[in-house]
DNA sequence: GACGTGTGAATTGTTGACAATCGTAGGTGG
DNA sequence: CCACCTACGATTGTCAACAATTCACACGTC
């Protein structure tokens, strides 16, 4: 437990910590992380400071450079939608039909779970909230279908689309709605109709 | 200069090498590697080797638990071919058609570098370097593009099927095929038909 | 004024030492 | 014989210090 809170396995809290931050707009595209400034920040060395950097600099959020550190990446930008759009679909539903025919109660209680979280997210206009609830939905489907390939490269795509996923959060009229889509999928998932889960699922990945 | 000859910079040679030695089946699916053992071994200290196995975590050849090190990650199943060819298809095409009308004389330079280390390669029947330079050749079109999203998303799913890439190699009769190949798709770029290229490309990715 | 060179501060990269955790082996009790 | 507990060695996680590199600024020269 350090002065600021983090306990031992320090590497993913900081990263956690940094990736919100990047997505928040506190630090800007090009902006250079230091890190001295930041272990001074965190109140820890530099060694697990080091290692949350090569994680975020795998995750593509930030661009490294031998001897002069890291640099915040710039955002990534809209024409890629076009792109990863149909990836995720491919994925994501590839993932859905792995484990569709063996949902169990505990995956409903989870998805329960993050529904009742999104609502509130949605309540309070706490976009980088309803931004991680709604990476976590669909992130629950990758892990769900058991195969680290497919989580691997969903997380690699999801972590550049990030700022998107809040932009598009940020323009709805009403955040409800976040809510009220993922509500719907999950409503079809208990209904145990795939064929309808799967083209739930193609119309909320856009 | 470290007694192995290693340079400053140490992560990414060490990450390069255990990355090799992966794909090599030097090291099983599931065995443990441990930093202490590594550290003796590249003849370094451990910080250095820890961001090492922190960045092949990241690309999925290694799997973390806390406070127990990292494990051998097991190989893609054969099934995942089919999610992956089609998404490497997008992406890289994708790319392709990004930079096809700003080639340049550089670009040939490269690639005609490229191409005649695949050639003594296949001479060599060195499968470790077909398969290191086949990635090469691809990973300069996703360079060229430009796109740091693209290369990442591309980079994570060809960590997870290089082993997939080895075996291929193997299983040809003639390995100097795979130079031909590539050969082939250079002299179409030099002719300037776009699509005739996006097409050779495509075929090239199976 | 423009360009080149040198210096020093800040930072990055690495090392070795200390603290914390885990797994295994051995001992004890029921 | 089995279950539980304890101790210890090996390892992981973190820290602070030292070495190497980069960049910005100041100064000198043309």
């Amino acid at each position: 437990m350090t002065a600021r809170g983090l306990i031992r396995g320090l590497r993913e809290q900081i990263a956690n910590q940094l990736r919100d931050d990047i997505l928040s707009g506190r630090f800007e595209a090009g902006a250079r992380l230091s890190e001295t400034m930041l272990a001074d920040r965190f109140g820890v060395s530099r060694g697990p400071i080091r290692e949350a950097l090569v994680q975020l600099t795998n995750e593509g959020m930030l661009v490294g450079k031998p001897n002069c550190g890291v640099v915040v990446a710039s955002a990534a930008p809209d024409s890629i939608r076009e792109l990863i759009v149909p990836i995720r679909r491919t994925v994501e539903t590839y993932a859905l039909r792995q484990f569709f025919d063996s949902i169990t109660d505990d995956d409903f209680a989870a998805w329960e779970e993050l529904l009742e979280q999104m609502k509130k997210a949605c309540q309070k206009k706490d976009y980088n909230a309803t931004v991680e609830l709604d990476v976590a939905f669909h992130r629950s489907l990758l892990v769900r279908a058991g195969q680290p390939d497919l989580l691997a490269i969903w997380q690699t795509i999801v972590a550049r689309i990030r700022m998107h996923f809040r932009q598009a959060h940020m323009k709805m009229k009403d955040p409800m709605r976040i809510y009220a889509e993922h509500r719907a999928i999950v409503d079809v998932f208990r209904k145990g109709d795939k064929e309808a889960a799967v083209r739930m699922l193609e119309v909320n990945i856009e």
